[in-house]
DNA sequence: CGTCCCCTTGAATGAAGTCAATACGCGTGG
DNA sequence: CCACGCGTATTGACTTCATTCAAGGGGACG
């Protein structure tokens, strides 16, 4: 069931039947779901479990003093939320439904068994938490040097990209449920800005967005804008050499 | 001789002997020195080993097609970059020495049979990793939705708390080698800019800082004006129950 | 002694923010 | 069924914070 995970690890590595045993064993924990805009989990709290999100788009955010909010990072299906994150007594931030959203809640033990007899499981693992940090990197890259046209552009290139890798791209289109706003606090502009870049990006010809679909008109046009390489997200199968068949 | 690293690692958990032993041996590694502004690893080359940060300042940074380069992270005396690094083929980014610095080398073997009789030492380093995402997250969240005077304070916070972690504070100074195109390159800021904040600063009895020495005159003043927080850092021993004589 | 890098300062410019008004779609309840 | 409210999107006019441009000073080093 977790097989958007297992479908995204495929582009580092090649799993042997087995490892997608391990991986599947784990879709037989707790299912839950969420609400769009209901909390996950606030900072504050104490972390219990890994959520594997299964459906749905999600977001890591903070609070200020000064009533803004910024978005962290976006979770969309077959990303996992912090591996080990229970090491941590308090979360230093929340993660919040965008839209209706399942999750699939690991327990310490049940991963730890997952990936106490599968190697292959464990470094792929580790590789997806090096691109999320790597993707992190990218958003502080994004909002400290980027100007408004970039940053919007390169937002919908790196989404983009990540849900073609989990199979949720279709003739160059997808779901795209993040209003305005939310654009806007996730690469620190104001709504209003955000707007009006959509609309440039519109009469640009490169893409199309409403009613929350996003179709790609110019990829290629889309990407020079945003100054977008994909290098940080390590799809080139770079871990073949560690595959079951290889 | 790692015990920069020790000592930050105690902020989470109380190692026992044979933990800081195994950090110890780690120090048996082939040791490097670089110069100032010296590339330690250059984007796009293959990663092979562990690097230990012993003495000295460096950064990650990258650069953009448009000449522009943002600084992703600092590393100061007792960081570790990247656990498991070699997973990935290439960097994305690169790393470079600020000030002349010392590294500690440590290969794929050496580290695997470090952590492998240490659950302590292996929770420990995972929680450094965890720590260091989160400062990641807050780097974006610093030059999403903060001032230009917020920024370099809280940037200025942030480090002097991690040099305290380490030791490297002495009555509220420390060493600061980050010239103001740094400071400007770490925040989204034009040195310019950087300036100008750094005068207010001192102006408001918040700082010293020149010669690459850094006083702070008002902790709590200049944390009110970053909206500095330090629950990121996660240094309130949260890890103690897995201590060794706890 | 000259060069280079870093820091400093002032004045002009510009990109994004703020403020404000309007429009649109959707669900709820009268 | 329609009215209303709410959240989202759009647009224009004005403001502001940071950038850009430019010039000058000081220290380190060859």
């Amino acid at each position: 069931m977790p097989h958007k995970l297992i479908r995204k690890l495929e582009h580092f590595t090649r799993l042997a039947p087995d490892d997608r045993a391990a991986l599947d064993a784990l879709a037989q924990h707790r299912q839950r779901v969420y609400r769009a805009r209901e909390t996950i989990i606030n900072e504050g709290d104490k972390p219990e479990v890994i959520n594997l999100f299964l459906d749905g788009w999600a977001c890591r955010y903070k609070d200020l003093e000064n009533g803004k909010r910024q978005i962290m990072s976006i979770f969309v299906p077959g990303d996992i939320c912090d591996l080990n994150i229970f090491i941590l007594k308090y979360m230093d931030h929340s993660i919040a439904a965008l839209t209706p959203v399942t999750v699939l809640e690991i327990s310490r033990d049940a991963f730890e068994r997952a990936i106490a007899r599968c190697p292959r499981v464990m470094q792929a693992l580790w590789w997806d938490t090096l691109v999320t940090v790597a993707v992190q990197r990218e958003w502080t890259m994004n909002v400290g040097q980027r100007d408004a046209r970039e940053r919007i552009s390169h937002l919908i290139c790196e989404l983009y990209t990540r849900l073609d890798c989990v199979g949720l791209v279709t003739d160059s289109a997808c779901l795209f449920p993040l209003t305005q706003s939310e654009l806007g606090e996730a690469t620190g502009l104001t709504p209003v800005s955000v707007n009006r870049v959509l609309q440039d990006l519109r009469r640009s010809n490169l893409i199309q967005l409403h009613d929350s679909r996003l179709r790609i008109l110019d990829l290629p046009g889309l990407q020079q804008a945003a100054m977008f390489n994909p290098n940080y997200l390590h799809l080139d199968q770079e871990g073949s050499h560690l595959a079951a068949n290889a």
